[in-house]
DNA sequence: TCGCCCGATGTGAGCGCGCACAGTGTACGG
DNA sequence: CCGTACACTGTGCGCGCTCACATCGGGCGA
């Protein structure tokens, strides 16, 4: 900066305004300065500045199963807003959500002095966790839990999901809906059996039991072949698109035609859905605005720190996909 | 940290020390330091840190379709190879790979000094690009490109599954063996075909003339389609499962049987091909071990700047996965 | 004409660290 | 008893930048 300084006939001073944009100089000097830095391929040092102004113009991310379709949406979403934004992301991904990782992932990246923080939490022990990071770091959920007692939280709205298929497989005259879901302990599977049940309540409909399994194809592929054993099943909704695909196999392996004998509805309208046998009717997630909407409610909070107003929480609505593996109910 | 070498009665130096593990502290003096440290809650500032040094313990990702399960694991397998290393590491998502956005997204994680960069570079434009980037920045590709010019590069030997696939559904007896191939500008595909290629050849097998496509099941779809009119296909070695997936959906609204009519080979292994209908049999991509290889090989450049070696190239070695969409030659 | 204000620029300090070097104390051999 | 060696600790400096303040000069109203 000193070389650059001495090269535009300047001080630091004026070097450091052009930087930043400051309105008080000179367009003629502001010219100068361009030039030397160019001629110079001058980049300024970001650590030094981090170092004064005690911010880094980058923000954490803290990852969970960053391999998987919904999240490795998320975060490209989060970091492509980021980008927009003039922000630097970095990741910290957690193995397991205990309360004990969250932190030090919180902790990692406060170290490196990240200005935010969000989180791709889709359990509750993660907000809880975030609530114990220094309260000086902005934090912000992105994923699972509705209802968060702590860090202001941005997710897909599960429970109308839900509704949108199971009040579709109910028009379409299927007498009641059963339904594979995910695991117990996640709030994204607990709103998804929600919206279903009240759904069906609303509808006078029978509410059949519920199987949990975990988010994959296994787990479906077992859930689907207890359901084909039940010949009173006519309509199934599954709380993601892995798990469908797995009800489906186990369904044609039954010799159960879809959607002629059964129909199926998935959840996130994953890449390829559209192309399962036969194509899946789902719920579509915006992942990508998810990632958006989060950056955007951090930037908020981040510069209005001082108020504190009740931690928001911002729902996205999901939207029904309609393909062929949902139909007429076979009785009707 | 003046407050730090107060409270333990030693000076700031000192407290470096600790910081640093430098061998010559007395043990009573470090945990006097250490003691301090955690009663006042100290944590270093790696910005000032950065500043001094000129490191910041922080890698670089230049991330391309980080949305596919591909380059996700890749991702997350550098990234906890990063952490165990002691590293951070920040993102920069690229939507297309020409060589202005990767310069940009380089110039990026040079503005936030990174320490070293690793590329999820599938084209070969990138690891062009990669070598107009600062030769003090070192950088590694992985992904793609086998033949790199410019930086080392870790990838998979895409010749070598092609080879397992291939070789397995002549070794059960078929005729030749059709390709569903993916973009003809990527390597990966590229490479994919010559080892199919060869292994027909070597074989004495007649080379069916190749479509190309894109990476998703609606490329498979289409070309699954023309296939299926043919009545001499009796196996196909689809470039990646998504490809599969459209592939086997077009079989069987053709009314081919897999594997009775058709027998049909993946590569990926992503999550749920083994609940296709029917299971997939796919190469298997370890995606994490790429990500470990990749940084240990980042490191390895990094502590050894000096000596500018040939640009090395690793090769993963893929495994065939069989499943039941490939069995015997109708004809057999 | 004088004084005041404001735009444009320069000056010095310090952000929190690590490095080079200078000290201090203790042990040990001559 | 002194000198040397070594283990341990302290002192100043500067990394590159921004902030608060000082300075300078010209335009404008009284």
């Amino acid at each position: 900066m000193r070389d650059v300084a001495k090269l535009a006939g300047v001080s630091h001073q004026t070097v450091s305004r052009v930087l930043n944009d400051h309105p008080n100089v000179r367009a003629e000097t502001r010219a100068r300065v361009l030039e030397a830095m160019r001629s110079l391929n001058y980049r300024r040092n970001l650590a030094a500045r981090t170092l004064v102004t005690r911010q880094s113009d980058t923000l954490g991310i803290i990852g969970f199963e960053t391999t998987l379709f919904g999240p490795a949406s998320m975060l490209y979403g989060i970091e492509s807003a980021a980008r927009d934004a003039g922000y630097m992301v970095s990741i910290a991904s957690v193995r397991d959500l205990d309360r004990r990782q969250v932190l030090e992932a919180v902790d990692r990246l406060t170290q490196h002095s990240v200005d935010g923080v969000i989180a791709i939490a889709p359990k509750q022990s993660v907000t809880h966790a975030l609530a114990q990071a220094p309260p000086s770091l902005q934090c912000v959920a992105v994923g699972g839990a509705g209802e968060s007692d702590a860090a202001p939280t941005v997710s897909i709205d599960n429970a109308l999901g839900a509704r949108l298929a199971t009040q579709h497989l109910l028009d379409l005259g299927h007498a009641t809906v059963h339904h594979a879901a995910g695991p117990p302990d996640w709030p994204e599977s607990v709103e998804r059996i929600e919206g279903w049940r009240r759904t069906l309540y609303a509808a006078g409909a029978q509410v059949p039991p519920v199987e949990h399994g975990w988010w994959d194809a296994e787990s479906g592929y077992a859930q689907g072949q207890a359901l084909a054993r039940d010949p009173s099943v006519t309509a199934i909704f599954c709380s993601n698109d892995r798990i469908a695909l797995g009800v489906l196999r186990a369904l044609h392996e039954a010799g159960k035609r879809v959607p002629d004998d059964v129909s199926v509805v998935g959840f996130d309208d994953m890449p390829d859905s559209g192309y399962f046998v036969p194509p899946l009717t789902t719920v579509h997630q915006d992942f990508g605005e998810l990632g958006r909407r989060s950056l955007a409610l951090l930037l908020e909070h981040m510069t209005s720190a001082a108020d504190h107003q009740p931690p928001e929480q911002v729902l996205v609505a999901p939207e029904l996909i309609i393909r062929a593996s949902s139909g007429p109910s076979p009785g009707r």
